[in-house]
DNA sequence: CAGTGGTCTAGACCACCCA
DNA sequence: GGGTGGTCTAGACCACTGC
């Protein structure tokens, strides 16, 4: 007889919950009880549901016990991939282009987004990432020269900021955010759309150690769509 | 002296990432010499660094060791929570209306995205949830009535069919979509803005063991931001 | 204060996968 | 084939928290 993997209990106790044996609200047995249940280790029902405490199915608290979340917290998870692979996965041939270079002083917007308390110089720059014909992603992103000088030797016309970045420069806080917009005269130009389109966007501010790093917006073709599974 | 944590290790770890120590796809020492050096158990270790895999920070393979990613996988977690608790951790009023109520048999783009072969009896619900005096979101539900004919029964005239179905129903699998959409002449009307205004909207579907339950798409607000930090 | 989950240990065996 | 991570065990002590 083989052992029982903290897997097999996990789909078990899951198949538990959606088959209403363990109704929402209900408390599960104690650990030590399932251990035994289960003729394993009490270390082992803890991984199955330390994790899917952790997935948002259980709650669990000392001496209270555990239970069924009454309202599973539904928490989505989405990679947020280079778009040169995220094209390439598409199967699409990746072409990138540099719209627009300067270098300025960051405008109070921006400031705001980064938590600046001076207008600290800023590298700006205008990208646009292709997806075989298709105008796939406009990225704005401006880069703090106080925090990244090495950023104004860079070559930005074949690599993009993003990737030179990832490669270049570590990150300890992300803030991160979508939104819908519509297009401007710039956005329906580079990306092919009509004026006033809505147009799907995120919005990244990342900091390494509380020096602000970089914001990016990110404006995706008509039509886009963020999607993931659980 | 206190024991070490593998909380501990993990932020040690992160840490030497983020000052360079450990360079983008650097190779760690093997968990046994880093559980040596740490003075604690390999299991201490391992579930550190297997924590910080997960997380998207390292990656590692059986024999060939532990690397720092190369392209961390940037993957936001968001969660979603019910309207009417974040409406209410705003510090806002929540209120909810019924728009519409009517039985019908599932539309061709729906049983697509129910998954259906045949155009099963559906029950659609249109709602409000409004915050403070903001109309914050339109829900536009589907349920399908072969799977969950209780939702007949229901009076969704003063609960949200979002909160009745997550008290009722378990779910197994879910997909879920985030998109930009133009206000129509219905949207306008009730979230109170222009035609033709840029709106956030989401898209869930929901199945309980491959049978389908519900989809929803929640359209919000102008100028609504889906936001997550880590 | 007592019960339950949280974590750590020391050791073991296994599975995968690169060389 | 051998090295590295993946997992399990049996036991221990601790930390939180409801009673």
């Amino acid at each position: 007889m083989g052992q029982i993997s903290y897997r097999q209990i996990k789909e078990d106790v899951r198949s538990k919950v959606v088959r209403g044996v363990w109704a929402l609200g209900a408390e599960l047995p104690k650990e030590e009880d399932m251990a035994a249940d289960y003729g394993c280790a009490r270390a082992t029902v803890n991984r199955a549901l330390r994790e899917l405490a952790e997935e948002g199915l259980l709650e669990r608290k000392r001496k209270s016990g555990t239970r069924v979340r009454q309202a599973p917290v539904r928490q989505a998870r989405f990679d947020i991939p280079l778009v040169r692979r995220e094209i390439e996965s598409l199967g699409e041939r990746y072409t990138y282009r540099l719209l627009e270079r300067e270098e300025t002083q960051a405008p109070a917007w921006l400031c705001a987004r980064m938590r600046l308390t001076r207008p600290d110089p800023v590298l700006h720059l205008r990208c646009l990432h292709v997806a075989g014909d298709t105008h796939y992603q406009v990225e704005d992103r401006w880069i703090n020269l106080t925090t990244i000088p090495a950023a104004r030797e860079a070559d930005f016309t074949t690599q993009g900021p993003n990737e030179w970045l990832i490669a270049t420069i570590p990150f300890s806080d992300v803030e991160i955010g979508f939104s819908a917009t519509a297009a401007d005269a710039d956005l329906a130009r580079d990306l092919g759309c009509a004026l006033g389109d809505p147009l799907f966007q995120g919005e990244r501010s990342t900091w390494l150690n509380d020096a602000p790093v970089t914001y990016v917006r990110m404006v995706f073709g008509r039509g886009y769509k963020m999607t993931t599974r659980y």
